[in-house]
DNA sequence: CAAACATACGGAACGTGGTTCCGGATGGCA
DNA sequence: TGCCATCCGGAACCACGTTCCGTATGTTTG
């Protein structure tokens, strides 16, 4: 579904080893460096690291989001599979639902950067951006289904509104003592409560 | 209080007839600008409608967090001012509270990428900031307290943590129908109520 | 009124970071 | 081994923030 052409692709022509090396090289490189100074770390740190041209990064990933995605997809996808299962194995969907977010804020508040750079408005982060709507939206919009169904939520809640709120949340939550995105998150998730 | 040395000065030098000239068209052309463009229009931009160089809003602004402060000054301040009137003509502290929390966010999402660059980390904004958190935390504090007092929110909020909670919740609300920043704070203060 | 000085102006120039482009290197294959 | 498609490296270009200094102009003083 999610073509990976990449590591053992089998479709199309199988690329060059040396470029399937390089990419896992980058690949790992990124994810260092994303580590070590935000997603938004320069261009050229990255290369450097891998020890690449800048150009090589750029044949690979055309543009920076293509790389954050390729460097968060099994994360992504992970937070996505949970959704149904949690509404499975929760006492109420609501709880689920609340896990659920937590599963997400937690991996926000980890990357730093990422929160900004999904609600940033600058195109570049347009595939980023629509990477993460496409496969979390419908997860979150389960779940609100599931917890409107049983009368815990009020039923007008749209999911991409409340995961954008949500990901507004964990924007400059690291290294903040004074700000704690996991608690605000919280307040939502209580005020979208019946009672 | 908050020297504002411009205009018509009366402490230390006066400056030059065409410095506070100067000035004062810069601080309409950003202004301009602002609402055209965005508050991260280039500064360039700016220079050219203004009728200015680049030299002359540097030596007046030394940092574009500095030009942003000026020209939103007299809103912050009114801003500011509205708590305690509120409070005081409100039925209920939490009714205050909400209504000033609506006032602020109509002052955020009505100004092109104010928010963002409000929860920026790069350190240009720094007293973009620290204005903001100055003048408005004390404010929300008092409405925070006459609520908590008197019953109606949890007691344990932070001001600090709910003013940037909010002012996240209010970036990338313009242009977008899909997101409605005022209603996810409202989901917010809801879920500060006590019941 | 004019000289002399402080103050302010304009914009070239520099640093940084993203992105493009193309000459040269190199893996895969006959 | 030789050929060609593919890939690599990094110089070069663009956009933007910021600094710096030679020049211009308001202001004061003789």
């Amino acid at each position: 579904m999610v073509s990976t052409d990449s590591g053992s692709g089998s479709s199309a022509r199988r690329k060059r080893a040396d470029a399937r090396r390089n990419e896992e090289t980058l690949l790992d490189a990124a994810a260092a460096a994303f580590v070590a100074s935000g997603v938004d770390v320069p261009v050229r740190d990255i290369a450097a690291r891998a020890g690449v041209g800048i150009g090589t990064i750029y044949r690979h990933f055309p543009t920076r989001a293509d790389l954050i995605v390729a460097v968060y997809r099994h994360q992504v996808e992970a937070c996505a599979e949970a959704g149904p299962a949690l509404l499975a194995s929760s006492s109420t969907p609501h709880a689920a639902l609340v896990r659920w977010i937590d599963l997400f804020v937690d991996f926000l508040v980890t990357k730093h950067g990422l929160a900004e750079a999904l609600q940033s408005d600058d195109a570049a982060f347009e595939t980023l951006h629509a990477y993460f709507i496409d496969r979390l939206v419908p997860v979150c919009a389960q779940l609100l289904d599931a917890a409107a169904a049983a009368g815990e939520i009020r039923p007008d809640m749209d999911a991409y509104e409340l995961l954008r709120g949500v990901g507004n949340l964990c924007i400059g939550a690291d290294d903040n003592p004074r700000y704690d995105a996991r608690r605000l998150v919280g307040l939502l998730t209580e005020g979208l409560r019946l009672r």
